[in-house]
DNA sequence: TGAAGGATTTGT
DNA sequence: CAAATCCTTCAC
């Protein structure tokens, strides 16, 4: 089977705006299944990557980090959209949140998989970290993709490095006939909200970890 | 000012 | 299942 990234990358994507994410995020994170997340280094090279795996965290729920208070930290999440919240977990990863939904509402979609179209200059594959597993888990796809604390709060704008297109029409299709399917089921390694069911992914993907594909 | 803990990953 | 590892948050 030819690799989903190959089959759907197209020249002609159009850039995600913040009107498409000022919504509220549980809407946003399954559509941006099949969207891509674009890097662009400061040497030229641009690597687009498949979205595969995606979950939503907003106002009232508390698996959110803005669900106490506004912090220094989650700040990002209250304002408007289309901004990159990134933290670090665990004193070694980073994690890459789309802010969404309009200023005041604090949500965000975490971006928990995706298929690179090729392997960034310098990066090394293994049997252990082969090809199609580079981006799969919100701490590996922040580290093969170089997304840091630096990138927090940064607007998802191509003159940033880092941003999302749009869906191509071959992949919408593919959704829309059922071809390629997505499921939803609930988020992982959550001690709160662990119930609620707002984690998507796309069935098959390899950069999907069999773990994540435990449904409810 | 200090301590507890976390939207993870990896190897034992 | 526990370690690695450090920033954020909250308590004192």
């Amino acid at each position: 089977m030819q690799s989903l990234v190959l089959k759907y990358l197209s020249s002609n994507a159009t850039v995600i705006q913040t009107s498409w994410l000022s919504r509220p995020s549980p809407d946003i994170a399954p559509e941006l299944i099949g969207c891509w997340l674009v890097r662009q280094w400061p040497t030229g090279e641009t690597i687009r990557s498949l979205i595969v795996e995606a979950e939503a965290y907003t106002s009232g729920d508390p698996a959110c980090h803005a669900y106490r208070r506004r912090t220094p930290r989650n700040s990002v999440m209250f304002g408007p959209a289309g901004k990159a919240y990134v933290y670090l977990i665990y004193g070694m990863y980073h994690c890459f949140n789309v802010v969404t939904d309009d200023d005041g509402i604090p949500s965000a979609v975490l971006l928990r998989a995706v298929e690179l179209e090729r392997v960034p200059e310098g990066v090394e594959t293994s049997k252990k970290n082969p090809r199609d597993r580079l981006g799969a888990g919100p701490g590996k796809l922040c580290r093969v993709l170089d997304i840091t604390l630096a990138h927090t709060q940064q607007p998802l704008i191509p003159s940033a490095g880092l941003w999302l297109e749009h869906r191509s029409p071959e992949c919408q299709q593919d959704i829309e006939s059922g071809l390629l399917s997505i499921t939803q089921t609930t988020r992982i390694g959550l001690t709160q909200g662990t119930d609620i069911p707002w984690r998507w992914y796309l069935e098959n993907s390899p950069a999907v970890s069999k773990r994540a594909v435990k449904k409810m």
